[in-house]
DNA sequence: TCGATAGTTCGATGGTAATCGAACTATGGT
DNA sequence: ACCATAGTTCGATTACCATCGAACTATCGA
């Protein structure tokens, strides 16, 4: 009886709420992860750590999955974090480009 | 001897980040502060409590000073707040109106 | 099946933020 | 001067959040 690893919820852009996708921005950790996220297809999260611990990049990628920001697929022992820019742009129009074109 | 009342500070332009502006957005009490202050040329703090204590109000208005986002200035015994549209343009290009455009 | 790897979950800690009442300050009006 | 009004500041409480180590889970490869 083999279970498969448990799969993340993402909410659907209905449930999207403009103070939770600002306030998960607001973090600068968080923050990079996004720009980096923009500028590639797909990312796992040891790539992102900058000498963080893991407990920590997971808790920060929970709160943008929450957000509806990010998507994680599982691939093999590695999770695949992605932009969901099509969802945000559905949700909330322009305001993913609008964040990212700032320095 | 008379002192004039305390003046707020005002952070300029280049003292902004953009973590502090998510983040003073991502209440949803200030979000309708500064949509409210959107469509008015300036407003007084108590025309903005939705029955909210005094000091509940002030503090977000405070937090929305520091960010850079609103501008207080004494009239009379009241308060004037406006948006600081022009500074909030030439720091974060396009931002508060990406955000001030989604429902 | 035994590591090794990637990441999550748990629990604790410290810091920060929201909220409110109460006291205070400043201004204008009488 | 006195009072009312508008808002700030202070202090306390509560709640939430970021951070980290440690234990756990899942998958792959040997």
């Amino acid at each position: 009886m083999i279970r498969p690893m448990r799969a993340f919820k993402h909410p659907t852009p209905q449930e999207l709420t403009l103070e939770r996708v600002l306030y998960a921005l607001s973090d600068p950790v968080r923050l990079d992860i996004v720009r980096y996220l923009a500028n590639v297809p797909e990312a796992t999260c040891g790539e992102l750590d900058g000498g963080r611990p893991k407990s920590s990049m997971s808790h920060h990628f929970r709160v943008l999955r929450d957000a509806g920001l990010v998507h994680t697929r599982n691939v093999g022992t590695t999770h695949m974090n992605s932009l969901r820019r099509d969802e945000l742009e559905s949700r909330f129009p322009g305001l993913l480009a609008s964040v990212l074109s700032q320095r």
